[in-house]
DNA sequence: TGAGCCAATTTGCCTGACGA
DNA sequence: TCGTCAGGCAAATTGGCTCA
């Protein structure tokens, strides 16, 4: 298994964490994956074999070959059905905001065709683009100057709703909403909507996502003695409460976790920089 | 956009079962 | 004994909805 992250150019480094590459060979680890919600959006680009989607245990679907994949709050398995070959973006929480006219929110928790997000024609001559580049260095400048020319038109990102992303991500998901609002508490009910319809999720989803990946990165790396120095460290009460968080984010225990099959992905994602 | 109401969810605290 | 996992309960916080 290969997998690369490039970052942006500055001129995108707001809106865009990183372009990532994985490559799997045939049958390396043909099985179903766990993947975790994470709090970013993605636009992928699938290069290799189709992959499918769990939607329900013994139910699923083939991927589109380019997509958005939204904002999740629950977890969910995929499974190649051979080569592995896959070019992403990787957006901030709120980082798709320029590129798109849809709600967020409507989004989340499932993929998007390229074609409804930018309109079949845009989406066509960009993916025709990725497709045919000759290496990861091309299908980088490819996207970004599709990324840099539809950036040319839009203002600014809502100050509150950045600083509030912002804040969330230096924090690691550590703070209270109350905490986060100590200087505009009135306009909580403001932020909450512009956080469902920007970003997808509410701020106390995306604090809760933030904080389990930074746990997560923490247990898959061996940075903790033990699940309630984890728990701890992480600002949470007590180690119910982490398990309980880890559960409904991952759909098992830590320790269950650790010792699935289904982890060859997660461990390549969450690799130390 | 701002505000208020209220149900749902989260937090804080506690307890207990189970296995190594 | 310690670490892990789960659940109950009350209080606090958050989110959905409505209205002006």
């Amino acid at each position: 298994m290969d997998y690369q992250t490039y970052q942006p150019d500055t001129g995108l480094a707001e809106f865009v964490s990183c372009y990532w590459t994985l490559q799997v060979p045939e049958n390396a680890d043909g099985q179903k994956q766990r993947v975790v919600p994470d709090g970013c959006v993605e636009m992928i680009f699938t290069l290799g074999d189709d992959i499918k989607r769990y939607i329900e245990d013994n139910t699923c679907i083939i991927q589109p070959r380019s997509m958005l994949l939204g904002q999740f709050t629950r977890p969910f398995f995929i499974e190649p059905m051979g080569v592995v070959d896959t070019f992403a973006v990787r957006f901030f929480p709120c980082g798709l905001i320029p590129f798109t006219a849809l709600s967020i929110r409507e989004l989340a928790n499932r993929e998007t065709e390229l074609s409804v997000v930018l309109g079949p024609d845009v989406a066509a001559g960009l993916e025709y683009s990725i497709t045919n580049a000759a290496d990861t260095a091309e299908r980088i400048r490819h996207i970004e100057t599709f990324l840099s020319d539809r950036l040319k038109d839009f203002g600014n990102i809502d100050s509150i709703l950045k600083s509030t992303v912002d804040l969330i991500l230096y924090t690691k998901g550590r703070l209270h909403v109350a905490e986060m609002l100590k200087d505009n508490i009135s306009k909580r009910r403001q932020l909450e909507r512009r956080f469902s319809r920007l970003v997808g999720l509410s701020p106390k989803q995306l604090a809760r996502i933030v904080r389990l990946q930074t746990a997560l990165r923490m247990l898959l790396n061996n940075e903790g003695p033990s699940l309630t120095s984890l728990a701890m460290e992480n600002q949470y009460y007590d180690q119910a409460h982490f398990i309980k968080d880890f559960r409904e984010l991952t759909g098992t225990s830590p320790n269950k976790f650790l010792m699935d099959n289904e982890l060859t992905l997660s461990t390549a994602f969450y690799q130390k920089d």
